[in-house]
DNA sequence: ATTTGTCAATACGCATGCGTATGGAAAATG
DNA sequence: CATTTTCCATACGCATGCGTATTGACAAAT
């Protein structure tokens, strides 16, 4: 796990990269300054000069996360004129296996530490708006809207723990594939 | 937080229940003999006497949780012999603020730990057993069926979680009644 | 009444992991 | 060169929480 950098000396966004690794496949409380000082190839001294403590980190690799995430879809999803191509577009992303994903499903495990409640709360409610909206666009009221989002995203975070919970029987490509189009037939209409 | 219970001793199934309770809420990683000791009026001694380690506390508290699960829905939901009236059931009842419900969710965040998993994923592939077998029995093939009954589980899960995530602005139970009637009507024919 | 079994209190050892204190090496700066 | 700044290592204190050991109180059995 020893990481055989070039770089002579560690900045913070090693330190968040780092944390936000071990956010995705372990969860917040797993992130210990000690491990990752290690994966990092130094000791706990090293980190307390970056950092005030393992709270500071670990909003730090949020924040970067929401941010990181927030451009990776407007650039992706949003700039879709097309209401209709746009939806589709957003479920099959949502099948897809990025890091940022699997980050937002720990998340939603970790919820008791309440800077983690409060990113959450942010990029969730950002996300419904724009999904809202996107139903708008193709003729849905606005109360209908905001139902028809809260159902599709619901999908969306129910898939995210369907597929670790079941990995054994759903991982094979082919699968997610027409699932995803399964999904997107049934939640988008026309 | 202290008991005044009127039983002179304490057996497992308090210890279990108290746990549920702790998971319910907290997660599994929250379980801590000596503060459910507390709760229960006791000391550490106690614990010892009934329970050889954490672990097995918590595997026995998640057997009884399954079972007492397992024993609601198939009187509560799959008694009912229409499947139309079934699913639409199953939608209410997973809208509803049941323990169960909680205790669900908050596995779904503690996977980490192998023994959870393997009841979580028990509970799962039963459950979804139970949403397949029902669209068939109105008339789904098997592979539709098996891709709805996933689709609308993810439903179940993704809900729990935006409750969660966005209590404040979701808990009234007037809009969560709606909601649940608008989810059943998208997720179930006819 | 004595003994045995049941349940619990107290005290301890031990591991983990956070945060601090201090010193040192290397690089930038003058 | 000398010196300051940057970055990291080492060693320590401390809190939490698990598990063990020992003792005690009370009830049931004999």
């Amino acid at each position: 796990m020893t990481r055989t950098t070039k770089k002579k000396s560690l900045n913070p966004a090693d330190w968040e990269i780092a944390t936000l690794d071990v956010i995705a496949h372990q969860g917040v409380s797993a992130v210990a300054v000690e491990n990752i000082a290690k994966d990092l190839g130094v000791t706990k001294g090293s980190f307390y000069w970056h950092f005030t403590n393992r709270k500071d980190l670990i909003v730090a690799a949020l924040k970067r996360w929401q941010e990181d995430d927030r451009a990776v879809i407007k650039e992706k999803i949003w700039s879709i004129p097309d209401a209709h191509a746009r939806l589709k577009a957003w479920f099959l992303l949502s099948a897809q296996p990025l890091q940022s994903h699997l980050i937002y499903a720990t998340l939603l495990a970790d919820r008791q530490h309440d800077f983690v409640a409060k990113v959450l709360k942010e990029v969730t409610l950002e996300r419904l708006g724009y999904l809202q909206k996107s139903y708008q666009d193709i003729g849905y009221d606005e109360a209908r809207a905001k139902q028809q989002a809260l159902l599709s995203y619901s999908v969306y975070v129910g898939y995210l723990h369907m597929a670790k919970t079941l990995h054994g029987k759903f991982k094979d490509s082919e699968n997610i594939e027409n699932y995803a189009k399964y999904v997107a037939s049934q939640l988008i209409p026309g």
